[in-house]
DNA sequence: CACAGTTACCTCACCGCTAAGGAATCGGGT
DNA sequence: ACCCGATTCCTTAGCGGTGAGGTAACTGTG
């Protein structure tokens, strides 16, 4: 990324392309734990799509029931994109999907005991490979980071929503 | 995210879940920044993939020509997704493919004069969107996730490679 | 100079997501 | 009671990416 800012500055000195640092950065870092959750994930047979769901399922506690739409706006991802992960669990068997009594349009996404077991499985290993991540940062670095990230998540707008 | 984070301390009390804090924003950060990028780039009939090839080429600087292989590692992507990412440039006559010269297996991608009509239209209001979305963080904190970033990078393996 | 291994790029099948839109259901206003 | 907009989920076409594998071209070795 260094090397990119160098090269703008002789390309185009007129722009302060200073940005960049932090947002080049953000990409680079972003892929790159991506990546390696996601052989993490693929241990156990997962994706990162389909763990976000067991997971967001799990955390949400007894009796382990959410709505599509709660784990669209939880996921950020759109409608169609739950339909499908939805599906995939479906058929694998680890979540089943019903009827909501109190409102026709809507439905129940139940973890089983199978989608249980597999997030409680994967969660340990999930964490494990995020500490060997963070392994590199004292406490004030880890406190910082997450500071920072926090007044920027604020100023683009994230929230409860 | 601090919600998600009480959620599994109730639900998995056993469990040390702070790395989601880290990981968690991370993920929606890059989201919403991702978002708000692929807006500015929509404004120029782009998206990030297009905006990258032709960054990438005019931050090179004079002669504006790289290898294929070149824009790969740039970009972090497989090379059959920048043989895509030139079809579609080429097709809109926002690059050249030529062979060449000492390597017959190489291929030379270089700016057209509307590949650097376009990327010097964009830069500037790519930029402008970076700027506003930092506006919220002062001089330290900025300085501060640049460098944390810059750890946790190194931490991870980035590099020239 | 022949050949085995490497390198550079492309091709293709597949995958997950988005965007747009459809069907069913709900609920407030009259 | 009824209508109509809003809501909920699903469907589908299209897009960009991956991963595996193919072809052509280069290189070092004996």
């Amino acid at each position: 990324m260094d090397r990119v800012v160098a090269q703008w500055g002789a390309e185009r000195p007129d722009l302060d392309v200073s940005p960049m640092e932090v947002f080049g950065r953000l990409k680079r870092l972003y892929r790159l734990v991506d990546a390696a959750l996601n052989r993490t994930f693929a241990e156990h047979g997962l994706d990162a799509a389909s763990f976000d769901v067991l997971a967001t399922l799990k955390r949400s506690g007894p009796p382990y029931r959410l709505t599509p739409t709660g784990l669209m706006q939880s996921a950020m991802v759109t409608s169609g994109a739950i339909t499908q992960r939805l599906d995939r669990l479906e058929a694998r068997g680890l979540v089943t999907r019903t009827r909501s009594d109190q409102d026709g349009r809507s439905r129940e996404v139940a973890l089983t005991p199978e989608g249980h077991a597999l997030i409680d499985r994967a969660l340990p290993d999930h964490l494990a490979t995020e500490f060997r991540m963070l392994a590199g940062l004292d406490e004030a670095q880890r406190t910082a980071l997450v500071e920072v990230m926090r007044t920027l998540l604020a100023d683009l707008g994230d929230g409860p929503e």
